[in-house]
DNA sequence: TATAAGATGTTGTTTTTACAACAAAATAGG
DNA sequence: CCTATTTTGTTGTAAAAACAACATCTTATA
């Protein structure tokens, strides 16, 4: 159990949580390590589980068959990262999608029920373990919604201004600039083109174009995955 | 304060809780009950508010509106489902998206602080409340990672039919309807037609185009917003 | 039933985007 | 430093979507 403790308690789902505190805590939630080998299942599509994963090593991906049997990658997730919560703490019967390891992993799985419905009396690391999760939930939500705010903009250019002007303001927020006086932000992005385009559902070189158009308008500046936003 | 406790405990929120806790809760997180006529702001973007909503009766529907007059509807919320609960509880000051009532609804008022602040170990109701939004959050979560596969689709067409395919799936689930047998599945859909072109980002006229040349192609048919799905 | 208001369908035009193919620049590795 | 590889930018063309304007169908209601 001890050699990943240092990872989880990274983890926000741990956050707070004292690494001798984790141990125990581990223990008493029933959470146990499972390797899976490339290519194979962590979840099932349309099966019935409880336990939600923490992805320990490797690398996992969630795809979604729609109905026609089409097959659409949705997230890849890696290490540290969690899968299924939303699916394990919604209360989802039947999983509307399926986790597969593209590469060997060691997942940990966990028995939600095992946290939602234990007394918090008896595990004082259960209300802090909850509120961890009703704040990841929360905040999760908030990104996704940023997220759907971006592709729901009609043209290249108002999903590009969407995604780059809210990361300025983050980048604004984390480094505290005033607010009067600056008239341009410079912020750095983690995406490369081709994955900036993917993420906003758009064509690279429509989307190349578009910024080129864009900072030869004065709009903006940029070098590498360096932006700087003007404000007039 | 009776009147609606009915309601309320068929709310995923109070699920699992007494009525007659249920009242003496309400009294105690000072609740209020606030009616809209329809078309008129329950919340407004970019106001600032600690109190989340419980839909007692009508609708309403979450959007973003921009600059040039496009809305987005982020979802549509009935009889028994939370407003604002992720910003609440997620600490976000400044609210990213308005509430709006489509028909005359009546909204309970919570202030969040209230209870959070409030029942962290005193409230015998509070592991069951705090257990209850975690799971509205987690499904709140699934729902929008679906929007964003809808809107992650290049094409009006492919727009249409990630989301009447996922419409379709979720009539088959609560029909129970058996795998095999079953060519075309048929369903309603909670929008009119220019609402699911603001809900999936598209142009109305487009979007009739497009579902036309689809029933011409056979793949679906549909009446107002009743749809039928084949298969073949 | 007649009428008005709203929802949906249709069509032609303009604008935008996707696509493809390639050029140029940056980067990594020997 | 050179070469291979990847990333980014550019351009023309085909396809798709937005837009506008109007026709048709529904619904509510006076």
């Amino acid at each position: 159990m001890k050699e990943y403790v240092l990872l989880l308690s990274d983890c926000s789902l741990f956050q707070g949580i004292r690494l001798t505190e984790l141990d125990s805590m581990l223990e008493c939630v029933g959470a146990r390590k499972k390797i899976y080998k490339k290519d194979t299942y962590v979840f099932l599509a349309e099966s019935e589980t409880s336990y939600f994963g923490i992805v320990l090593s490797g690398a996992v991906i969630i795809v979604e068959d729609d109905f026609w049997g089409n097959r659409n990658i949705i997230e890849r997730i890696e290490r540290g990262g969690l899968i299924g919560a939303a699916f394990s703490f919604g209360g989802t019967t039947k999983l509307p999608v399926s986790v597969i390891a593209t590469e060997d992993s060691e997942v940990l799985l966990i028995n939600s029920k095992r946290i939602s419905l234990t007394c918090s009396s008896v595990c004082p690391f259960h209300t802090k373990l909850i509120n961890n999760l009703l704040r990841n939930m929360a905040q999760k939500n908030t990104f996704l919604l940023r997220k759907i705010e971006h592709l729901s903009r009609r043209s290249t250019r108002e999903k590009l201004l969407s995604y780059l002007s809210s990361q300025a303001f983050k980048s604004r927020k984390s480094e505290k600039f005033r607010e009067s006086g600056t008239t341009a932000v410079t912020f750095e992005i983690p995406f490369n083109r081709q994955e900036l385009a993917d993420y906003l559902a758009l064509d690279r070189s429509a989307m190349s174009s578009e910024l080129c158009r864009m900072r030869d308008e004065g709009i903006l500046e940029f070098k590498k995955n360096r932006f700087t936003l003007h404000k007039a």
